[in-house]
DNA sequence: GATGAATGAGCGTTCATTCAT
DNA sequence: GATGAATGAACGCTCATTCAT
């Protein structure tokens, strides 16, 4: 799976036939389809896994006592710093996200009965019940919420812009400028 | 070019053989060869196409004597509802965007020359100097004027959220709000 | 005709499709076969052609009243050089000479009815008859005295030997040496 | 390798593309690229399997103690056998010469530094130098002593005349006849 | 259970030939 | 009569998947 993601991260999905998987991992290409039925597969479970990972590192430093703002920016710096610290997991991450199954994810993720399954989906919710966040559909504010971070940290790692401390929290910041009433 | 417009933006590159693309074009697959030499080249000149189209309605009701913050506005509502009204355009972009040719795309927009030619980023610079806009990088600047569009725009073409025109207001406002000072 | 046949010369069948021919002749591609029905009748024309005009060329000095020996250097002299002085035409004799039409032709060059066609033919019959010629069948005689000129037009032109008159002279003779008695 | 060997021997390049390669082997067009990487480099492998197996042919009988006639009479009469006995050999030799390749292939041997490793440039550096064999430049004394056995080894296998052990031993003499003094 | 050689459909691309203009 | 755009079969090559060892 590191093999995988690994290749798919610096090269793309053109650049990862099994073969080349295979080798990397240091094993026989037959013994891939032992684990996983198809490349699909493989390709899914690797993404699942590394959403949950990045889903209980959040949720660690979460707390439900703190202001919804707080919350948000502890929140959205992490996720921002991981990406930041696993480049390779991030390329992944976009690469799948931008591929067929990243669309399926994503209606998953807006439609699905969710409940505290997604914080950043309680997290907007209760925002807006609390006139703290704009009365916009949730499509919308996970938009303003996520694409401006997800897109600094593609050109942070594509070496467009160094990324320090100070400038992490104000990217931070001005996604809760967005998203803020 | 439709057909191949059309094959990528539904279904990415993988969909896209020569094969398809002729067959959708009613042509011979051959036949593409005469008007481009590659299939890598039919792509390039397709998204450049786009690109000076969409420039080109940019520049239309562009006005430098208005205020930053209208030109803003003004200018990012128009790029979304153009992206409503050409859902297989968008999608072709988006795809472009996210493949390899796509960096080399955004390298040339964040460090070429540039100068007037890019109506984005004489906005922004000009919105730093008069300290209307954030003193972020024009990078991150970028990341917080169209992520939030782009990602917006496609989760209303793949039908997650209604747009109607109070709400694209809203939306292009919100982006306004992540990068105003 | 000279378009195809410079084009064959210089990259060989390979480098030689229609539309190149075309293109060098400054005609349409169409055009070309209103005049050969095939690319195959086509080269084989050109062929037909070389063949006569070096024909032509050799019977032009040809005296059946001098000595077999004289007639042989003389014809083998005049061969040679005009291998030298039109390296393109000779290149597409080869090519042609190598390819499954040059079987087909040696075959009918070697049991066709001939007669006082082949001036070659006539000349080493004699010399048999003569035995001023080995008593060797005629396509042991003919391997012997083109095998080396064809191979040595070949390197001049390749640029790996150069041929002066001197020289010439004595590879002309040489090849007599082969096949004298 | 056979397969190719035979069908390039048998019908040219031309007729010899991966997919009848792959039929004629009985296995998959694919794995033919699990051996070599392009077909290129099938063909050259080919080349120097066959050439290599020719010069350990050649050296075998080879004694340097005999005289340089004797020496040249019985390594072309061990190649001229060896032609007759392995026609598809001898055929896809041909082809190879006669391609771009065959070009390089001349090149490296008449300029490359040889030394002892080229039978045939020994024999007729020492003939030379003992003015057993005319003085003439080593390309053209190759020429004298290979067009005429490759000449008459492929009319022999295209069936335009039988070759016994006298005509063999007559048609290596008539080949020394021309290069010797 | 692990292997990796074998597979063959599918890819991007070329080119001899046709035919409407 | 000349044209050159259109054709589609065929090419060299790749790769997800299978299966005998």
């Amino acid at each position: 799976m590191n093999a995988a993601l690994e290749l798919i991260a610096e090269q793309g999905f053109h650049g990862a036939p099994i073969a080349s998987i295979a080798e990397r991992a240091g094993v026989g290409a037959g013994t891939i389809y032992r684990y996983f039925e198809t490349k699909e597969l493989l390709i899914n479970t690797l993404f699942q896994e590394l959403h949950n990972k990045i889903h209980t590192r959040l949720m660690e430093g979460y707390n439900t006592d703190r202001p919804v703002r707080e919350r948000f920016i502890r929140a959205h710096t992490g996720l921002l710093r991981f990406f930041i610290a696993h480049p390779l997991k991030f390329r992944f991450l976009e690469q799948y996200l931008h591929s067929p199954y990243g669309a399926i994810f994503r209606r998953d993720q807006i439609f699905g009965q969710a409940g505290d399954e997604d914080l950043y989906r309680m997290l907007l919710e209760e925002g807006k019940a609390r006139q703290i966040v704009k009365d916009l559909p949730l499509v919308v504010l996970f938009a303003l919420a996520f694409g401006p971070l997800l897109t600094v940290a593609r050109d942070r790692i594509l070496g467009f812009v160094e990324l320090d401390e100070p400038l992490i929290a104000q990217t931070v910041q001005a996604c809760w400028d967005g998203i803020k009433q």
